[in-house]
DNA sequence: CATAGTACTTATAACGTTACAAATATCGGA
DNA sequence: TCCGATATTTGTAACGTTATAAGTACTATG
C-alpha cells in the first residue's frame, strides 16, 4: 500500500490497457494482475475482486497472441468444413451447434474450408503444423480414416462426426444410420412397395457400411431383392442422378421404393421419375433423411427421418472440450438416434 | 564465417525449429534470419538463398502468435456469417469464395457465426475489441449500417456484401438487384401475367430498397397494380409463407406472377398455391433468384435468374484485401450483374 | 523471543518474432 | 594510406503474457 507508485496517467489513457495498465492502476505488480485475473487461490480475495474490477472499468481483454505465445494454446478449435456439406445449410447448422457449445468458454472457432478435391488430410497437416487450433472436428470419416491416425500419432485432439474402424477408441458423434436404412424398409414395406432402392454415399466412407448393414439386414429379413445402383452415390450431382432416375423409371424392374439418406437425391429421384409420368405416393414412395423442413414444404407427404445437425454440432463441441480436459480418455461417443416420426397412413396399401 | 558457432545438435533437433534453429544452422544472426525470410534486399541474395533452404530443409513455419504479437497483425480475415444466410449453400458458398481469394496470401479465414436473434453489432465489436482478425466481411447490409460506422470510425478494413446510402465510400460487393426485379416483372409480363407479387425481405436491409425500386420501375412502365405481401417477407419461415400462400391462391386477385429473391420463399409458395390447385405454368409463373441447381431440379422449366455466391465471396475477399493494402481508398465497389439465360418459352402465351 | 508456518506478493525470465539503431566489412577514389 | 560511401550483418529491446522461484509480512507455536 505504501510503495503504491504515483498513477502515472500518461501510460494508461491513450492505447488499449494492458495488465500493465492495471498493476499501475492499482500499484500491484504485473504477475499479481495476471494470476488474479486467473483466480488463483493464492492470491488475496479481495485483490482478486479489486484487480477484475479495475479490469471491467478500463476495458481491459486479454492479447490473446501474448497468452497464445506464452502458453502454446491457442484457444481455438478448428472446424473443418467439407464442400459436400452444402447439402441444404450442413456446414451452417453445424457451424452454429458448435458454436454454442463453445458459448461461455474462452474458446473461439475457427472455420476451415476444405477445397473440393483437395485431400482431406491437408486441412488437418496444416492446422497442426501452424499449430492454428488447439482440437480439430471433422466429418465424413473412413473406417481407416488417414486424419484420425495422423492426429492419434501427435495426440492431438480432436472429434469426429461419422465412426472409424480402428482398433483404439476415439472421441465422436455419428448419426444412427443403420438404423434409418432398417426402419425405412419397414415404412417402404409397409406402404406396399417391395423393390426398394437405395443411394449409398461413395463406399470409402464409414457411413456407407452403416447405411448398408441397415439396408441389407431389412432386406434379408423381409425376403426382398436388394437394388443398389451402380455409378450414382450419395455425392453425385443432381444431374446425374435426375439421369439416371430417368431411364430406370422406365424398366420393367424400376424400383418403387427410394432410400435417400439426403435431400438432394430424392429431388432428383422424383423429378427423373415425374418426366418418366411416375408420381411420388401413386408410383414410388421415398424415405428421405433431411436436416431442414424445406423437404416438408416440396412434399408435405413425404416420409422423412430427420438428423438433427445443430445438436449434433453441440455434442462435438462438447464432446471436444471434454477430449482436450481429459487428452488420455475416456472418449466421449455419442450416437444420435432418428427421429422418425411419419405421416399417418392413408389407406391406399393396395 | 570465422564466427560460426559449432552446430550445437542438442539444441535444434528435438522441438519445433524456430528462426533460432535456422540462425544456428547458419551461424547467422536470428536479426538476419527474420530479414531474410521477408526478402528483405538489404540481405544479400545468397544469403536470402541460404536461410529459405535451411528453413524448408528443416521444416520451419513462423510461429503466428509471435508475429502477431510483435506486429499487432493478426493475418486474419473474419467473415461474419447470418443465420439468415442458411438458404441452400449461401454460407458454404460464400466461406469458399473468399477462402479462395485469400489462397495464396499469407491471410487465414475465420468464421464467426452470428446468432440468431443477436445484435449484428456484437460479433463485430468482438472481432475489434479482441483484435481477432485485421479485417472484417459481413453481410445483411442496412442503409444506415452500424457495423459500417463503428469500423469507419475505428478506421477497421471491412467490405459488405451489400450498399449502404451513407454519405461516405467503402468497400463492398453487391448484386443488382433492382435489375433482378425489373426483369423479373418483364418476364412475367411476357408469360402474360399481370398480377405480379414481389416478396421482399424485412425493409430495414438496403436491398429491399433496391428490389422495391427495380420492381416499382416495371410496374409503373407497364402501367400494372402492384402487390406487396404484408405480413410475409423473404426471412419468413416457410410454413409462415405456405400458410399465406394457401389463402390468397384462393382469393379472387389471387397473384399470378411471383418475383421470388430467395428459392425456399418459391417453394412455400408453389406449395401453397398448390394446395388450391393452383399448378405453377398453368395457373401461375415465377421468377426466383437462386445460387445453386437444386430448384431446377425441382422444377426444370422454371424461371431463375442466378446470383454467383462464390464469386461474391471471392470478390469481397479481393476487395478487402485491396482495403488493406490501401486503406484510404480508393475502394472496391462491385455490383454483380445478375445472369439472365431463360428457357425458350413455350407457345402458351394467352 | 526465536522459529516455523501461512498468506500473500513480486522480480525475473522466457515464449518467437521484428523494429531500430548500431556495427562491421568492402570498395573506389583522393 | 586514409576517407567516405555502400553493402551487409548484428545486438538490443520490445510486444503482453505467465511459470518459476523467491521474496515479504504477518501469525501461531513452543
Amino acid at each position: 500500500m505504501s510503495t503504491q507508485k504515483p498513477p502515472n496517467s500518461s501510460t494508461h489513457s491513450t492505447s488499449k490497457p494492458t495488465q500493465k495498465t492495471i498493476a499501475e492502476i492499482t500499484g500491484l505488480a504485473v504477475t499479481t494482475v495476471s494470476r488474479a485475473l486467473q483466480g488463483d487461490e493464492k492470491i488475496a480475495q479481495a485483490t482478486r475482486l479489486r484487480v477484475s474490477k479495475v479490469a471491467e472499468e478500463i476495458g481491459y481483454v486479454p492479447d490473446r497472441a501474448a497468452q497464445r505465445l506464452r502458453t502454446g494454446k491457442t484457444k481455438v478449435i478448428s472446424l473443418i468444413l467439407d464442400p459436400h456439406n452444402e447439402i441444404l445449410g450442413f456446414g451452417n447448422s453445424l457451424i452454429t451447434g458448435v458454436a454454442h457449445a463453445l458459448a461461455g468458454t474462452d474458446y473461439h472457432l475457427n472455420v476451415t474450408p476444405q477445397f473440393l478435391g483437395g485431400d482431406p488430410i491437408e486441412p488437418v497437416e496444416y492446422i497442426v503444423r501452424n499449430k492454428l487450433a488447439d482440437g480439430i472436428i471433422f466429418s465424413r470419416t473412413r473406417p481407416f480414416d488417414e486424419r484420425v491416425r495422423f492426429l492419434r500419432e501427435r495426440s492431438f485432439p480432436f472429434t469426429t462426426h461419422g465412426r472409424t474402424e480402428f482398433g483404439y477408441q476415439h472421441s465422436f458423434v455419428d448419426y444412427d444410420n443403420e438404423k434409418f436404412a432398417y426402419e425405412s424398409v419397414l415404412r417402404l414395406m409397409q406402404k406396399g412397395r417391395r423393390r426398394i432402392c437405395v443411394i449409398l454415399p461413395p463406399n470409402h466412407f464409414t457411413f456407407h457400411q452403416h447405411l448398408n448393414y441397415g439396408y441389407m439386414r431389412a432386406i434379408r429379413q423381409e425376403g426382398l431383392q436388394c437394388y443398389i445402383p451402380e455409378g450414382i452415390n450419395l455425392d453425385s450431382d443432381m444431374p446425374e442422378i435426375f439421369e439416371w432416375a430417368q431411364t430406370i423409371a422406365r424398366t420393367s424392374d424400376a424400383p418403387d421404393g427410394f432410400i435417400c439418406p439426403g435431400e438432394t437425391s430424392f429431388l432428383a429421384i422424383a423429378n427423373g421419375y415425374r418426366q418418366a409420368g411416375k408420381e411420388r405416393g401413386r408410383d414410388f414412395d421415398a424415405v428421405v433423411k433431411s436436416s431442414s423442413q424445406t423437404l416438408h414444404q416440396i412434399d408435405s407427404q413425404i416420409d422423412n427421418i430427420s438428423e438433427d445437425i445443430r445438436q449434433a454440432g453441440a455434442l462435438l463441441g462438447a464432446n471436444l472440450l471434454k477430449t482436450m480436459l481429459h487428452p488420455d480418455g475416456p472418449f466421449e461417443q455419442t450416437i444420435q438416434d432418428p427421429d422418425i416420426t411419419f405421416p399417418a397412413l392413408k389407406s391406399y396399401q393396395d
